[in-house]
DNA sequence: CGTAATTTTGACTCCGCTCAATTGGCGTGG
DNA sequence: CCACGCCAATTGAGCGGAGTCAAAATTACG
């Protein structure tokens, strides 16, 4: 289904914010301004004033079932997405049909800038649980952006983040143990969770761990093994998706050991 | 050696476009209009009216001697910089001193994008062979890109597709076995090559065993064991650093192998 | 021209993969 | 509500691809 499908007329009339709808068609309409997870999003380090103005950026939302796709590898770019809630994982396939998982997001995060590019999205974005995304069309980004220079040095700034945080993932696969990997892969986790105010210690993992070990470079039966390992260890307490870390800094010394 | 010391006084006389100096300063002086690496460069996509404005991008030029760094991992982020003749690498150094090498580029690629997110240069980028670049203040080009909607395009796109490669090498070092890794290593810098004009079939590796590994996820040795296994199956000609690609079909087969 | 760096090749090891069986969780329908 | 079936996760045994260690050959460069 093509991402467009969020913006047809009849989800519009439900999501879309306009002034002259009956106001309890929509009682807690979420705006940027008010959104908890506004410095972590696109709108983030805009001034008070230009806020109004970056309302405008959201043209609508769209409500996601676990295990739909936001969009495909292929589809026509047209929209960044934000999320406001849920969890993504972003996903690429080869021509022997062999998957590799790009990244997990979460709220506040952005999807969709590999479209920008070739004016097709490269990869696949798949919600692992229920969620809601902000959807931003990316006319409208590009028009705001040369406006508001706020909004133009935050725009480039998750632009680079983004590849930052793809080179990280490089030296993660690169250069790192299996073992390595999957502290790595805890502590990130566990540092996002904290940032959107949840236990820094304890979290549900949206994602199997196939789609782990593909994230990772491993096999499924690699990464269960490593979580017992790990809960052997002391280190976390783990039941399936259930994971309690109990010695974050002992995962931090089994990515600091000499290998 | 921080970067801005590309900007220091005494080479800003011999590299700074100044229409006042006298001609013979400069007699071939290199304009983007001119360049022939324009269509994959910044400038890229810009019409002819503005292509005089976007001349004032390249601030200055600096010239490389192989080794040196452009900018190091940390140094202050205010440029981004252009190739305009040579041949670079950018890697990462994680806490435990590991390098992990996170790409090759070469003439008309961009550097540094990295730095836009955190004010800092999250990499390090060293030259491969005596080099060229255009440094182009990061201040300067954002100015541009609010007022010429094409440079803004262009812009988002070149970061939005440096994200594309990233994902390239994830998939490349997640879920690619060593041979395959190699072949498809070789095949894009085939393609990169052909589109500078030079020959498709023949070149000449600037970088060490090592820093291929590095970049592929492998041991030195294990590379040097591939090009000779690659040798023996008539699918390249390989002597030190020269290269000579026999059989491109076949490094395709490799690629598309089941695994 | 000599010294250091890079590359190649061999022998052996081991980490993570493959194949396989079992267990556990959860939604669906009888 | 429980039974069934499906999918996810765990665990074991054995294997193989890439790593490690080591030495020799070749080349680059001051």
């Amino acid at each position: 289904m093509p991402a467009v499908t969020a913006l047809r007329p009849a989800q519009r009339t439900i999501f879309m914010r306009n002034p002259e709808a009956p106001v309890g068609a929509r009682k807690f309409e979420v705006t940027c301004s008010s959104c908890n997870l506004r410095e972590l999003c696109l709108p983030g380090a805009v001034g008070e004033d230009d806020l109004a103005r970056v309302e405008n950026l959201v043209y609508a939302r769209r409500r996601m079932k676990r295990g739909e796709s936001l969009y495909d590898a292929g589809d026509e770019f047209n929209a960044v997405y934000a999320i406001r809630s849920g969890f993504f994982k972003t996903s690429l396939l080869d021509g022997e049909g062999r998957e590799q998982v790009t990244g997990f997001f979460m709220g506040g995060e952005l999807l969709g800038m590999d479209g920008i590019g070739a004016g097709r999205y490269h990869g696949t974005s798949i919600a692992l649980e229920d969620s809601e995304v902000c959807v931003m069309p990316y006319s409208l980004v590009e028009e705001l952006a040369r406006e508001m220079p706020a909004l133009q040095r935050h725009l480039h700034a998750v632009l680079s983040r983004e590849i930052v945080r793809d080179h990280g993932v490089m030296m993660l696969l690169g250069s790192m143990r299996a073992e390595e990997r999957l502290a790595a892969f805890l502590t990130n986790l566990s540092k996002r969770f904290v940032r959107r105010g949840y236990s820094q210690n304890e979290f549900h993992l949206r994602m199997t761990r196939d789609e782990i070990g593909s994230f990772l470079g491993l096999k499924l039966e690699t990464v269960s093994r490593l979580f017992s390992q790990f809960q052997k260890d002391g280190l976390i307490e783990v039941n399936q998706k259930h994971v309690r870390i109990l010695d974050i800094e002992g995962l931090g010394r089994v990515l600091a050991a000499k290998h």
